[in-house]
RNA sequence: GUGGGUAUAGUUCAGAUGGUUAGAAUGCCAGAUUGUGGCUCUGGAGGUCGUGGGUUCAAAUCCCAUUACCCACCCCA
């Protein structure tokens, strides 16, 4: 037996509409925030990628999915989204309409080569949204008011926003240098990991879970107190924002994204219902990000939210999705002319626009009263030589069993099953 | 990449110290007077016990390997 490839999930057909119901959701919050979907390939080259993610992250280094196709051309499925937006927004000439640009993406399949645990796969789905061409933070505002408004609106909880600011080009580099300078005295403290990120990355050491590097960590300086004067404007500005709206959140100094293009804010949301992985909403502004790529220097903001994680924490909330609508109708037949009106009739109700189904599979009357059943069927009509002859039929209320005798026609039949 | 746990019908699980044709519940299919569901009763189908080796007269059970899943690290959504 072939299995589906690790870290990867079936969504099946009886669990759909759960998927369908936040998607629906995603969609009208996005369109009533202005933004309108965009999509991307799956794959793109390789190149992309190293520029866009940052060739020193882990993402790129060991979990990308990167194979040479037949033409010998590099190609990698993508391990996130804002990338292939930014590619396309610049091939496309989009820098030249309207600014600023607001995109969404719903159902984004992202692959990353992990070692799978709950919450995290090889292949998940993110909703995503990104704002291009807004330098100020009323846009990062508006990004975290619009995955805040989505959890509300599918009844998720309990669920903490974090931000941080992790400066600009202009002044990450002294933070760097003073956190290097504290940490250099504990260096032979700190765990292997961390030796290297101190060379690499120094702001990775903030967030190490060892014990022993977080007493370390704990007095470190923190990087809001360095930022320079334009970032620790806009940092204020996105408080203010929050404020107004009155939304709680931390204000978490050790939060570093592994992704190398953010600048200034980052944030992220996250759940406790899901295990170790809480984090289903992560995203932050990305001023470098276009430029870097090929385009026009233009500033961008957005976020990457995972929906199996949020799928999760719906489903260990306790959150009630709306099932879909019941069959209105069961056409249930016996014989070969029967079988044949039950299948006219069922197609002309169904233009009617109710929700009908018919047999085809020639079992006995009962067995398709069982199935009529287990569809949740409003209500049945059986058809045999008599009906035809009578050109009347029973439509039977499942719920009451009470049978109404009407014409054996469409719209007779439909006055029966009227919807209330 | 690292560490720990699990693997038995479609599903959820029983099967103490190895010992006859591997069980239950649920689901599925079919019957209970000839064309009517839910409740009840009866019957049926469905497993080479994850896979591959090994120990043994004998392995679902013990040992090794492998794969998948679960949990945690790392990292991220």
């Amino acid at each position: 037996m072939i299995q589906a490839l690790k870290g990867t999930k079936d969504v099946l057909p009886q669990d759909s509409y759960k998927w369908q119901y936040i998607e629906w959701h995603m969609r009208e919050i996005c369109e009533r925030y202005g933004l309108r979907e965009g999509r991307t390939p799956v794959f793109e080259h390789t190149e992309l990628f190293l520029r866009g993610v940052g060739d020193t992250t882990d993402i790129v280094q060991k979990e990308m999915y990167t194979f040479d196709d037949k033409g010998g051309n590099s190609i990698t499925l993508k391990p996130e989204g804002t990338a292939g937006i930014v590619r396309m927004f610049i091939e496309n000439g989009l820098y030249n309409g309207p600014q600023p640009t607001k995109m969404y993406y719903v159902y984004c399949p992202v692959f990353r080569y992990e070692n799978t645990q709950t919450g995290r796969l090889r292949e998940h789905h993110q909703f995503g949204v990104e704002i291009f061409g807004a330098q100020r933070a009323s846009a990062d505002a508006e990004c975290i008011m619009l995955a805040l408004e989505l959890f509300e609106k599918v009844g998720v909880r309990d669920l903490a926003l974090r931000i941080n600011s992790i400066g600009c080009p202009a002044c990450r580099p002294n933070y760097h240098a003073t956190l290097r300078a504290y940490l250099k005295d504990q260096y032979n403290s700190l765990c292997d990991m961390c030796k290297t990120r101190f060379e690499k990355n120094p702001l990775r050491v903030l967030d190490c879970k060892e014990s022993h590097c977080r007493d370390i960590v704990k007095n470190a300086p923190v990087i809001l107190d360095y930022l320079c004067g334009g970032c620790g404007a806009h940092m204020d500005e996105l408080k203010r924002c929050l404020d107004m709206m009155r939304v709680k959140y931390d204000i978490d100094p050790f939060i570093v994204r592994g992704l190398d293009y953010y600048t200034k804010t980052v944030f992220e949301i996250i759940s406790t219902h899901i295990g170790a992985q809480g984090t289903v909403c992560g995203g932050g502004r990305y001023d470098g990000l276009i430029e870097t790529v090929g385009g026009p220097g233009m500033p961008g903001v957005g976020f990457g939210l995972g929906m199996e994680r949020l799928l999760l924490t719906a489903q260990n909330q306790g959150v009630r999705i709306p099932e879909p609508p019941a069959f209105d109708l069961f056409v249930a037949s016996v014989g070969e002319e029967a079988h044949v009106r039950a299948f006219w009739l069922a197609m002309q109700l169904r233009e009617a626009g109710y929700r009908v189904e018919c047999d085809h599979t020639e079992r006995s009357v009962k067995a398709q009263m069982k199935y009529a059943n287990k569809l949740r069927a409003l209500h049945v009509a059986v058809i045999g030589e008599d009906e035809l002859r009578a050109g009347v039929v029973n439509v039977k209320t499942m719920e009451t069993g009470e049978e109404k005798e009407t014409s054996l026609n469409a719209p007779a039949m439909a006055a029966a099953i009227k919807r209330g």
